[in-house]
RNA sequence: GCCGCCUUAGCUCAGUCGGUAGAGCGAGUCACUCGUAAUGACUAGGUCGUCGGUUCGAUUCCGACAGGCGGCUCCA
């Protein structure tokens, strides 16, 4: 046999070898059991690869992030397998990695229930014991339409080849661009078991697949389309190891145990009344006191940034959104229209047509520029019912939001200004880790956006170049756009790692023609201004569920609702701990001093479970020192602390919005 | 809006293969007064989400609706 060369690449060297005619690419890495796939001139193989000639070939490991899509898609194969082994009248979706894990989606008449999810991981767990070989077979189009006639859905996605990155998200794994090939599962016994229509790579062979488990199954529209059947889909998770499939699991009970909605009810800080009506949310007083402590201090920080603040009503004639282009555009999502007096009434879906109607209430001249307004709007959209979730998405919400009115000139450092201080607002949070988003209008569908091209273009550049100046990372988001402008969102990662949009900065070059906003410049002419919408936390009620899920309820004590629990000993030392507390009332601190006939270890009990961030406890020893004892929610403790200095220990982390 | 699942005390959840329900926590009362995550006893609390149907009888079975949960679609 003749010999060939290939290079064999690892992250620090290039190995040149030689080797047979006709050898595999798992021969080169014999020695490395991680190792579940080759990279060939950069493109993804199977360990079957037939090297050729001049490949420079480089090992997948299992834990690389190509190594975990080719397990999860392995895996994804081995679900649906089982599936049409126990529902053989079964149809096959798509079945690509995901975040994490995997899907496949099913045609089937009667949905799956959690049950079946037992009955599939049990079946699919003799077919990775059977150690199936996953066989690769090139096949010409005409030739798989005939051999997967049963499969409707693969023959619609060989007639997309080519545009299957149009065709569904995910649909790219099934089929390439290039040939067309088959996976044929091979078993023991050297029969095919099962096969799929699939792109590749795989795994070698099932008895590859680590750990994995079922996850959920639910309804998905084929090819993403609502006007499509919906399919069956089943989600799973793979990982290369029990212990990190484990680890997995764990991170998703921390999310759990972080959620908003249960930690809202734990805390006592907000409810959603069914009464009231779905996703609309009252505040208790404890969720008050956090409302009020991130409204305050953004109204603050607003005026610093030289804002007006104003305020307008949350109804008006349906006239104003006619004249916005909202009505036209974003009819579905405005709550229905109330008649009376012989005009239509509509709530408030967004703020800015009212903030246009102060700016134009008088003339105004070049020298008011840029005209900042800003207020707690509240507006109200009509969210279709199954998308509605806790509070970050609702009917009724707040929004913190701002208007600048300036020149064109000016629009690029106002940009600037409001990313700089919305950056700065979320910072002093405890949020510190975003990326950026540029949201531009898709351009096949350009009749969902109004305005010229060159306005559109001008609009997209300043947007880009500040956000690239910013230094942050900025991520494409094309056809996110308002109808009337771009927008840059802000995206911050949480404490477990979760990013979730938060603020936004939108260039719009529209509102003000259509308002025929104007102002007097220094030659004595009518200009047009431009607007750039803002909202630093979005929706306040939003943020405030995110910042309950990133610091999992236990608050820094500048939002804490109460900062500060009195504990006695035993009940002689309550009025000691009165003299101190009563101080720190006196300095703006929330305190409580608990009464209640509890034990004294029950009371530490229910102050860790309200996750209070100071709790001030006084015994007998601190009596006669004139002192008092600390007590964290983490268990730290710090006893003995002249009173004197621990109000001012309070009074200093309360203002310094530390965490403790 | 679509698909599936769920809805029993304030919360978390048992339970009834159709004969009107139970625990723990929480709440109230009483006793106890204790140094860092649950003292004990007693008491109150439920037209079993709502409305219809089947049935001698429905919390249980069926249907509709509402609300919740998980996805899909959507998200100015």
């Amino acid at each position: 046999m003749p010999d060939i060369k290939v290079v064999v690449l690892t992250p620090d060297a290039r190995q040149e070898s030689t080797v047979t005619d006709g050898t595999r690419a798992w021969e080169l890495f014999r020695d490395q059991s991680d190792v579940i796939a080759a990279r060939v001139g950069g493109q993804l193989k199977d360990l079957s690869y037939a090297l050729a000639d001049g490949d420079e070939v480089e090992g997948v490991e299992m834990d690389s992030a190509d190594g975990l899509d080719i397990l999860r898609h392995s895996t994804a194969h081995v679900l649906a397998q089982a599936v049409q082994q126990l529902w053989p009248e079964a149809k096959l979706g798509i079945g690509p990695p995901i975040t994490d894990g995997f899907y496949y989606d099913f045609d089937v008449d009667v949905p799956f229930v959690p049950e079946d999810l037992v009955k599939l991981e049990s079946a699919m767990r003799k077919i990775i014991k059977e150690n199936q070989r996953f066989d690769r077979r090139v096949t010409a189009d005409e030739d798989a339409l005939v051999e997967l006639a049963d499969e409707p859905y693969k023959i619609e996605l060989i007639g997309l080849k080519g545009s299957a990155a149009d065709a569904a998200e995910g649909a790219s794994a099934e089929v390439g661009a290039g040939e067309l090939t088959i996976y044929d599962n091979i078993n023991r016994k050297g029969e095919v078991a099962w096969k799929d229509l699939c792109r590749g790579p795989h795994l070698p062979t099932t008895k590859r697949i680590p750990a994995f488990k079922l996850m959920r199954s639910a309804a998905a529209y084929w090819r993403g389309d609502e006007k499509n059947k919906q399919l069956q889909r089943i989600y799973g998770t793979a990982w290369p190891t029990k212990e990190a499939l484990e680890e997995h699991l764990h991170r998703l009970e921390e999310a759990e145990r972080r959620d908003h909605r249960k930690l809202g009810r734990e805390l006592d800080l907000f409810s959603f009344p069914d009464e009231i009506g779905s996703g609309l949310p009252v505040f208790h007083p404890k969720g008050g006191v956090i409302k009020r402590e991130m409204e305050d201090y953004v109204r603050r920080r607003h005026i610093e940034e030289g804002f007006s603040y104003v305020g307008t009503p949350h109804i008006s004639k349906d006239g104003l959104f006619h004249t916005s282009g909202h009505l036209p555009h974003y009819a579905d999502t405005m709550f229905p229209p109330m008649e009376f007096e012989g005009a239509n009434y509509q709530l408030k879906a967004m703020n800015c047509p009212m903030h246009n109607l102060i700016f134009s209430s008088r003339g105004r001249s070049y020298r008011e520029l840029p005209l900042r307004l800003f207020e707690f709007g509240s507006v109200y959209r009509y969210e279709k019912s199954g998308v509605i979730h806790g509070l970050t998405r609702v009917r009724g919400f707040a929004q913190d939001d701002s208007h600048s009115y300036c020149t064109p000139e000016q629009a690029p450092a106002e940009v600037k200004h409001l990313l700089d201080f919305m950056l700065s607002v979320l910072r002093d949070f405890g949020l510190d880790d975003f990326y950026l988003e540029l949201s531009t209008r898709d351009e096949a569908k350009k009749d969902k956006f109004i305005g010229s091209e060159e306005d559109w273009a001008t609009a997209t550049s300043i947007l880009e170049q500040v956000a690239t100046e910013s230094g942050l990372d900025l991520v494409p988001d094309p056809g996110g756009a308002a109808f009337y402008g771009p927008k840059i969102s802000i995206q911050a990662k949480d404490a477990i790692g979760r990013t979730w949009q938060m603020g936004t900065v939108q260039y719009d070059f529209n509102q003000p023609a259509r308002f025929e906003l104007e102002y007097t410049s220094s030659d004595g002419s009518k200009q047009q201004p431009v607007m750039i919408h803002s909202a630093k936390f979005g929706s306040i009620e939003r943020f405030l569920g995110v910042l309950v899920e990133h610091y999992a309820g236990a608050f820094p004590p500048w939002l804490a609702p109460v900062q500060v629990v009195g504990i006695p000993v035993a009940d002689a030392f309550t009025d000691y701990l009165y003299e101190i507390t009563n101080q720190l009332k006196a300095r703006g601190v929330r305190v409580e001093v608990d009464e209640t006939d509890d034990r004294f270890q029950k009371k530490i009990r229910n102050a860790q479970l309200q996750k209070i961030p100071f709790m001030l406890i006084a015994g007998g020893e601190d009596v006669e020192k004139g002192a008092v004892s600390f007590r964290y929610r983490d268990g730290r403790q710090d006893n003995g602390v002249p009173i004197a200095e621990a109000i001012e220990r309070v009074v200093e982390a309360v203002a310094s919005r530390a965490q403790v």
